[in-house]
DNA sequence: CTGCATACTGAACACTGTTCAGCCACCTTT
DNA sequence: AAAGGTGGCTGAACAGTGTTCAGTATGCAG
């Protein structure tokens, strides 16, 4: 049940947003009653945080995937360019994750955010190697990586 | 009555955010009915846009009384560092404009964009006159626009 | 005093997220 | 076979939302 939830959840997210996607609607096009979704889900916002949240797994796979080279430049660019590739090859995917604006006000810094922050974590670590070895000019590493992060995105 | 909505809209959209300031608690801190909103404002999503619009006029002047400089490329840094200190010296304004993620959906390509294009436009005419004097490598102008924009903006 | 705009009201409509008493099918235990 | 739990689910109910619209008051022309 809470699977199925999840998907058809996924499905209507996604083609109608957030906000114009009604828990109701939802219920209804699952066969179920509005109450059902409380009993895996204790909010709207959890339910999508949890969908966002899956959203970023094969992101972040295909970004470490990308990302085996031994010389750090050479890994950024990978990471980079992997990066691109993921919102190009799969644009609902990419929506899902970043264009949709939703609630994240309630829990930007909260547990959910598992693997937006590994993929922010593999990007912060990389570059920390590409200064370690003096390959880029020296600044401050969270902002760069927020540069760099910032960058590919636009 | 019109502007008087405007402030009201204004503070209780700053301190709220969007969605959980109601137009009936707005009513409500100006002791009218809610009706009465409705006769100035098609849509809660156009008071909206109209505050966020209102928002963006003195950012834009202050980035275009930055870029005065004669020398381009100057002008670019000049306005990077107007964007930067606009951000820090209004805080409250920068995040009405830019932070507080709300509809957007609707009319991203509407007309109601005014201040927020002029900002846009100036940044792009000033990059495509490095172009065009060669000082800077040559690119996809309005790619670059965008760069700069994201690079400036994280 | 009558007519006519204008500015406003507030009840009503069709929704929303969320809760909770109660139901029903299943699985012990007696 | 009867009794008692127990977990999964229901659907009515609550409080709130954006939005509309018949109706009211006010002030100004003739």
């Amino acid at each position: 049940m809470r699977q199925s939830i999840l998907e058809k959840a996924h499905a209507l997210f996604m083609e109608q947003g957030f906000h114009k996607t009604s828990l109701r609607s939802l219920a209804r096009a699952l066969d179920c009653s509005p109450g059902t979704i409380y009993l895996y889900f204790k909010d709207k916002d959890e339910l999508w945080s949890e969908i966002q949240n899956r959203a970023f797994e094969p992101f972040f796979q295909q970004l470490s995937e990308a990302a085996r080279s031994e010389d750090p430049v050479k890994r950024l660019r990978d990471i980079a360019c992997a990066y691109v590739d993921f919102a190009l090859d799969m644009p609902q995917h990419y929506e899902l994750m970043f264009l949709q604006q939703a609630p994240m006000n309630a829990d930007q810094n909260a547990e959910h955010w598992n693997n937006g922050k590994l993929a922010h974590d593999l990007l912060a670590r990389t570059i920390q190697d590409c200064l370690d070895q003096g390959r880029v000019a020296p600044g401050e590493p969270e902002l760069m990586t927020f540069n760099c992060w910032s960058h590919v995105h636009g």
